[in-house]
DNA sequence: GTCTATATCGGGATAGAC
DNA sequence: GTCTATCCCGATATAGAC
């Protein structure tokens, strides 16, 4: 997203793909329609076309972009920690945050794969692969360290996004919960259990 | 569904739902054509009005007989069980199981959702409702018994729930882990965490 | 119960004026 | 940079023959 670095002012471009990741939140990529779009833009159908030169490529350029964002800040997050699970919080609660932060641009990001063509989802694909190879790394590195007692790091990386990123299906931004609340619940839940340390 | 007590034929009607599924949990629903579905029942687009009146009412046949299933086996899974911990296994494993099984059904039952028209819509969200709650009793007695330590029921049995419909987004059935392999597993993970005991 | 033919509508995308 | 007008296609759904 062309984001300005000074004025708080949004371009069209980006208005039109924050409402693009809503839209298509709410009734998936080939549910919605460039009407539709427009409409909440606050444009006309075919002015759509001198910002993107096709609906495809909105879906693309709001996958990019979050998945992107989200590689990069993973990396800083943790990046001075040594520490295996202190790492892992710290990766967990990144994850939390961002998915939800930026509700509608994850929630597409993790819904609409299956609407990318070939070499758009190929790519997606990639970078989502790479993003959660830090998180099997974290957890290998938890493991050898002792920390940790995962018997397939696979299963439990999976287990683990998953969950997490399941919060953006039903959190509630003005509910009674904090994020920081929630996601200190999900902290303790994997690294403890429901039996373990309370 | 239809199923025959005694043949092992399914009739049009059935092959239609289960190609409809399997169509839908590729495309998504509206991402579906009636043709598409047709063709891959082996018949033509106009046949499949004599089976279903619309392409909504294949959608909402599909999400009732799965909740409707799915509530109803839960309950037998558990019925002869008091030991909570064990009640929460044996629930965890019929879910897991349930859904590798019924892949397709089970997918387009927790993603499509949105694409119900209003009264499917609130019937379905209350069938949904009625199956989390079964969990949700089953946290609470576990905590009430002393046997887990849970501080938020609500965010847990979403997590737990979350994490095992999960696994129906990558397995593999013809994979190298087995279904019961990878459900002790998370059953183990869920009740004592990355950190509790091995 | 399945077919063919067709009505009707709404979608993505383009052209050219302002 | 936005508009209006329009092209073209494919979608759901219907009607009536076989």
């Amino acid at each position: 997203m062309g984001s300005r670095t000074v004025t708080t002012q949004s371009s069209r471009k980006d208005i039109i793909f924050r409402e693009a990741a809503r839209l298509f939140r709410e009734k998936g990529y080939s549910g919605s329609t460039l009407r539709g779009l427009a409409s909440r833009s606050g444009v006309k159908g075919g002015s759509i076309y001198h910002h993107y030169s096709s609906k495809q490529e909105i879906l693309y350029a709001i996958m990019e972009y979050t998945m992107t964002n989200l590689i990069n800040r993973l990396q800083l997050a943790i990046k001075d920690e040594d520490q295996p699970l202190e790492k892992l919080r710290k990766a967990i609660i990144f994850h939390i945050e961002y998915h939800t932060g930026d509700m509608d641009e994850t929630y597409v990001a993790d819904a609409e794969l299956r609407s990318l063509e070939d070499d758009n989802y190929r790519k997606i694909v990639q970078m989502r692969n790479d993003y959660e190879e830090i998180y099997r790394n974290i957890l290998f590195e938890g493991k050898c360290a002792g920390k940790m007692h995962i018997e397939n790091i696979k299963i439990a990386s999976r287990a683990l996004l998953q969950m997490c990123t399941g919060i953006s299906y039903w959190f509630d931004p003005c509910g009674e919960q904090s994020i920081s609340e929630i996601a200190e619940n999900y902290v303790k839940l994997f690294l403890w259990g429901a039996c373990g340390k309370s």
